[in-house]
DNA sequence: TAGCCTTTGAAGGGT
DNA sequence: ACCCTTCAAAGGCTA
């Protein structure tokens, strides 16, 4: 994997260890569980202890060979480094293994995760052969798997594209799509056998899948009607819907001025985070078991269940918005997300001066309560940022909470009595909004029980009892 | 038809 | 270092 990020100055520093707040949640939730199951050798700390160095380590390995695009390591370079990094995780196998039918078989080692999600669709498209030649495309055959590539505690394996950036067979960099980048060192493998795939099923990806088997843009070799030119999803016509963007367009755009260039610049989507990834996937789980369609609600109840999650599930996720942003960084280096700023309209003034007098800030809060502005968190939440236990239109800040973990529910399990959020939207049963698992876990083998699944009555209830108890204390 | 709503996370500018 | 703002997806709703 070339790295991306190294001390060259790559933006995005640090990614390969996660954002600072998710670096910050996982700790966070780690001192929980220190405390308590420190002895517990095998806990789920251990495993995300695990995964983090094993993602530092995969991540390092690859950038001590690859280096900083455009910083003295050539593409030939590059092309070897993901070559061995190809080598050492990931093979064609001839033939289906049984792990692979195993994974999509069985549903409590995958938590939904791997079987008809994201990553079983990566599965299926990036253990199709590699290409054997530029613009072939091959008859598509049956997933293969590699035992190899699967890491042991459950990690989510190498995304598909992620893994084309370690084939051996890289082609030409795709053409310039953000027309301000000037060069483009990275190499970028063929992926147009992945156009076997018919549109429909394609269409059954996910976002992830489809804009990581989609080439970016004019990726078929820059050839002028070339079958794989076919734009990379996070790439959009400014006018903001997905569409094919022919590649006579992007010629003809270059003899334009340049204001109508601009005008006519696709917008390079931001990659989606780790909650995005998860809202994709479950949003029509909760549309199915809730028969609801506005989003925003939907949201709401994805966001519940987000932090429901294990740490392991929710691990996977994070895995999977890295290699998204690394993916994105290595086919837009000179992408910021500040390129998009502004193609939002703005929320209305008014918004923007209440949140600006919001009394309920993190420093404003530990001020009000004497608590330390360098080390104290702010509120139950416990977060550094937003405090959203604050309540909008009441004016007042959430009461300090001693270091004890144990009187800490939100945000893992919030109230309607201390979720702003609920309060915009009261019609939402608590029920929906309840997050399916309980305060924070007391052990390792608890949180593992942790499941997307709607909970049954007596398990809610039983949730809004502790929920209430600690309420009252 | 554009923007809002709602969620969490990432990123970058500002302090 | 921390805070704030914006955007990413989604689809119903509203002006």
């Amino acid at each position: 994997m070339p790295q991306l990020d190294s001390g060259g100055g790559g933006a995005g520093g640090g990614d390969d260890l996660g954002a600072p707040d998710e670096l910050l949640a996982f700790q966070d939730e780690g001192e929980e569980q220190d405390d308590k199951s420190r002895d517990s050798a095998a806990g789920p700390e251990r495993d995300l202890a695990e995964l983090k160095s094993s993602l530092v380590n995969e991540s390092e390995g690859a950038a001590g060979d690859a280096g900083v695009p455009g910083a003295g390591a050539g593409a030939r370079g590059e092309a070897e480094a993901l070559g061995r990094e190809h080598t050492s995780q990931r093979l064609f196998p001839d033939k289906l293994p049984e792990s692979l039918e195993d994974g999509l078989k069985a549903p409590e080692c995958t938590s939904g995760m791997y079987k008809d999600t994201v990553y079983s669709a990566f599965n299926l498209l990036m253990h199709y052969p590699p290409p054997s030649g530029a613009g072939q495309h091959p008859q598509p055959q049956p997933p293969l798997h590699n035992k190899a590539s699967q890491p042991s505690h459950g990690v989510p394996q190498l995304s598909p594209l992620y893994d084309h950036f370690s084939s051996p067979h890289p082609t030409p960099a795709p053409a310039d799509i953000s027309q301000k980048q000037v060069h483009r060192p990275l190499q970028t493998p063929d992926l147009s056998g992945f156009y076997s795939l018919t549109s429909g099923s394609m269409g059954q990806l996910p976002h992830t899948v489809s804009w990581f088997t989609h080439p970016p843009l004019m990726l078929g070799s820059g050839v002028p009607g070339h079958p794989a030119a076919i734009p990379h999803p996070a790439i959009v016509p400014s006018s903001g819907k997905q569409e094919l963007q022919p590649y006579d367009r992007s010629l003809k755009a270059q003899a334009d001025s340049k204001a109508e260039k601009e005008a006519k610049k696709p917008t390079i989507k931001k990659p989606l985070n780790a909650f995005m990834l998860y809202m994709k996937e479950m949003r029509a789980k909760v549309i199915a078991e809730c028969t609801l369609k506005e989003s925003a609600a939907i949201n709401q109840i994805l966001g519940r269940r987000w932090h429901a999650l294990s740490r392991e599930e929710q691990a996977k996720y994070y895995e999977l918005a890295r290699k998204e942003r690394q993916l994105h960084m290595q086919l837009y280096p000179g992408w910021s997300a500040r390129d998009n700023y502004g193609k939002k309209k703005r929320r209305s003034r008014e918004k923007h001066q209440e949140s600006n007098s919001d009394p309920g800030s993190p420093k404003k809060c530990r001020a009000r309560f004497g608590l330390n502005q360098q080390t104290d968190w702010c509120g139950p939440c416990r977060r550094k940022k937003k405090c959203i236990r604050y309540l909008p239109g009441e004016g007042r800040c959430p009461s300090p909470v001693p270091s004890d973990d144990s009187a800490l529910g939100c945000p893992r399990s919030p109230t309607p009595q201390d979720s702003p959020s609920y309060l915009l939207l009261p019609h939402l049963p608590t029920e929906l909004l309840a997050s399916p698992a309980e305060p924070a876990p007391t052990s390792p083998g608890l949180s593992a029980t942790l499941s997307l699944s709607p909970q049954s009555d007596q398990q809610s209830t039983q949730v809004q009892q502790q929920e209430s108890q600690r309420q009252a204390s």
